[in-house]
DNA sequence: CCACTTTACTTAACGACGTTAAATTGTCAA
DNA sequence: TTGACAATTTAACGTCGTTAAGTAAAGTGG
């Protein structure tokens, strides 16, 4: 398997990469040349194991939203549920720089399945909502997150509001109060 | 004024060349030569009016907020203040294709004054709002819209969420419900 | 009216980028 | 041992943002 050096990459090792080198160098930093140098390789060899650039950033950008998504099982209801969605999303992004900003360059959904909707909405059906409120709600959710994280990663703007209010605390409370909008419609 | 050529450019001009361009094109097809040639003019006249091609996003993302809020000064409550300003900012986004990635990819504040924030502020402050629950207030509001538009704009996703909700109405269920929780903890 | 500066553009070019084609080398099955 | 296949290399193409240097028109002081 492995070629004349001792080890070879693989989409995994290659997904790994880039997030070390999103956190070095930036979302404009990411390179194909770059990422290669940083697994030894040259760049052409990630072709074959990744179809475009494109096909990269949408990979990170679903890794994102997996790991946002972790520990929502011990949620015991609807609001609980919806907030750690938002919080979970928002510390993902807090974790890799400009991550907010891949988002929103990459395309994350490849295939839009029919199944993976009613997949999705699954978890705030049994809490009572309906199927199209379940994916409202977590819409609404997730584009005030990303959205807040925007801003807050414009290194500016931050450095200009955090002198004003505390950015994490009125995110939690937008939060809060749009979660709690969303659950007493929803269940009304 | 005028050299060789009966018309010239100017950052007005270039501007409103970039909104075509970006309607037309979408944010990938923006580059300072395809810009140019929309003006009948080389790439690196460009220059001379635009630092940069950060310069030019940024001069677009201030061209946006700006009309989002125009026609804020007759809503006679924080509510309406409130909800004018995130429907202001969707229906800007929703006239300029990949509007909204720009905003996320371009740094909107140059200048971070002092003043300016106070000035963000007064509108809301004359509703009861504190200082920065008026600047907070704002933030998770733009933030919404912002994610929400680029959820919007990819579309893929768009035309996959389409199918079982109403993006449009859903949007503004949303932003009511964030703006009732601020407007009812604000004053309170 | 004429030198001179300034303004606003041109042509030419540089280095970096994403990406493809073709060649190359290591690994494994028959 | 040979041939197929997997995974990489080298070389190259076209495009991008940007800079340098040149140049023509317009303004300005004498």
């Amino acid at each position: 398997m492995a070629r004349q050096r001792d080890i070879s990459i693989d989409r995994d090792s290659i997904l790994r990469a880039a997030f070390a080198l999103l956190d070095d160098v930036g979302l404009d930093g990411i390179t194909m040349r770059a990422l290669a140098a940083r697994l030894s390789v040259q760049a052409p060899a990630l072709y074959w194991h990744v179809r475009d650039k494109a096909d990269l950033t949408s990979m990170m950008a679903l890794d994102i939203y997996a790991r946002a998504r972790s520990g929502q099982a011990e949620c015991r209801d609807a609001r609980a549920w919806l907030e750690h969605l938002g919080r979970g999303l928002a510390q993902v992004l807090r974790q890799h720089r400009d991550s907010a900003r891949l988002l929103a360059v990459a395309s994350p959904l490849a295939r839009p399945e029919a199944d993976a909707a009613r997949e999705m909405a699954e978890p705030l059906c049994a809490f009572g909502f309906g199927a199209s409120d379940a994916l409202e709600a977590q819409a609404a959710v997730l584009s005030l997150t990303l959205g807040w994280a925007i801003y807050h990663e414009n290194a500016a703007m931050a450095a200009y509001l955090s002198g004003m209010f505390d950015l994490e605390a009125s995110f939690a409370k937008g939060l809060r109060l749009l979660v709690d909008g969303l659950v007493t419609e929803a269940v009304a």
